[in-house]
DNA sequence: ACCTGAACACCGTTCAAGT
DNA sequence: ACCTGAACACCGTTCAAGT
């Protein structure tokens, strides 16, 4: 499951992100590339979601033939990876300041606006061969300067970049979910339809809630971008936590 | 893409999952069912992963015919809606007592071994018809009920429920792709190859930390089980966050 | 070495037909 | 109303063959 290794060990896939799988280049060579390959998918995802990367349309949109990417992919799951691995999928890497808490912010604000950007990212299984992949690692180098001020161990900075980047995915698939289907409404009879299973027996503090018109379709998901409230609300209780837990001084 | 809508302007499969849509049951029935069929799908993820769940693989397995499935479900979006949906994947609920932080602990161990269960949950794309199910509204409920000693508004009370369960589920879907590959471990070639790419220049953060072997396969991802020190440390930060903010009082 | 073409074993879904 | 059977337009992947 992990893949074929090369001579040394290193995951082929992995070897192949980092360019240091330099195409062997005997043979005539007809112009495709690993580059040309990933890049060409990354488009497709990006605009017609991860359903539309398929093999067949990849190769075709690049003039070739479906066949043709097996000689630079072992399989498609290792054309996914090496999309969600790619390290240009960031926004340009800016200098960081003293402020860990500013540096938090910023560095989550660019995740979030990579994710916005390719929510396919979202979708593609990931292991511990993401993890040594490009864009994978230059997100990990980022948020570990990003809290270099704290005073944490090295086992807490880890945790503590896991924490929050985990965080940042799952609001932002939270947001693509939304953004996928358009809102319902309902109108009376649907109101009264529900009613009859939703009920404050059934469900005490979500029911009553919910027939008050405040849950689905109410005003909870329906500020501006959907879920920013509650995604800053979040981001500020970790960061108040992490400030507690700072000036409690170190533990254990 | 909300799928077809019910006289009364329900969505489908919102009246099919709460057993609103009774089966009209005129013509001879040979014994197949919505409950029958979702069970029975739950079963086979449960089993072998959302991947083995086929039309054709769930029908024959009750003995039916792919084509049979369709009198009950549009298509196999709705099916995998209803399974996501299902409240009976939930342990039973138990008393819930006045300590906001050991019932907030409960409530996410609950939705911590949903998860760890019926991984194939993490998924199924979620969307607004997703929290109108049975399923979604009694997680929704219980979490209202955990935090309901908290001063909170309701609107920030949906908002933490929401910030918890996404937390959740973030680190579950973590937990399960880092399960799902055998651990990587690297000789003495790999890293000396890895080296050449993984240098302190391009990842000054994480190079360092990465060579020196506390990264994938290091200590960091090998405590007992896999990824529960960064879980814990995160939601210890909500937690202290949480009481942070209510120690300060209301705000605005 | 690089790419092609034919073939295989699957998918989800339609439609018309049986009871 | 419930279920079947044949057919369609796709998938990913293999293998042997061409240059």
């Amino acid at each position: 499951m992990a893949g074929e290794m090369t001579d040394s060990g290193v995951p082929r896939v992995v070897a192949i992100a980092w360019g240091a799988h330099a195409a062997p280049q005997r043979g005539p060579s007809r112009g495709l590339s690993h580059e040309k390959i990933v890049k060409q998918a990354i488009e497709i995802a990006d605009e017609h979601g991860l359903g539309a990367v398929t093999m067949q349309r990849v190769a075709e949109s690049l003039g070739f033939t479906t066949m043709s990417l097996y000689r630079y992919v072992a399989n498609k799951e290792e054309l996914l990876l090496l999309m969600s691995g790619a390290d240009w999928l960031l926004p340009p890497r800016r200098k960081s300041g003293d402020d860990w808490r500013e540096n938090l912010r910023t560095w989550v604000a660019e995740l979030q606006s990579m994710y916005r950007q390719h929510p396919w990212l979202l979708e593609v299984q990931r292991g511990p061969v993401s993890v040594l992949l490009p864009g994978t690692m230059e997100v990990v180098d980022r948020g570990m300067e990003a809290v270099r001020a704290l005073e944490l161990s090295e086992q807490e900075i880890i945790s503590l970049v896991l924490v929050i980047s985990s965080y940042v995915a799952s609001f932002s698939n939270l947001e693509r979910d939304l953004a996928d289907q358009e809102d319902l409404e309902f109108g009376p009879d649907a109101m009264a339809e529900l009613g009859e299973v939703i009920t404050a027996e059934r469900l005490p503090y979500a029911a009553p809630f919910f027939l008050a018109g405040n849950y689905a379709g109410g005003p909870v998901l329906e500020d501006e971008s959907g879920v920013d409230t509650e995604y800053e609300f979040g981001l500020e209780l970790l960061i108040e936590g992490l400030a507690a837990r700072q000036a409690a001084g170190p533990r254990d």
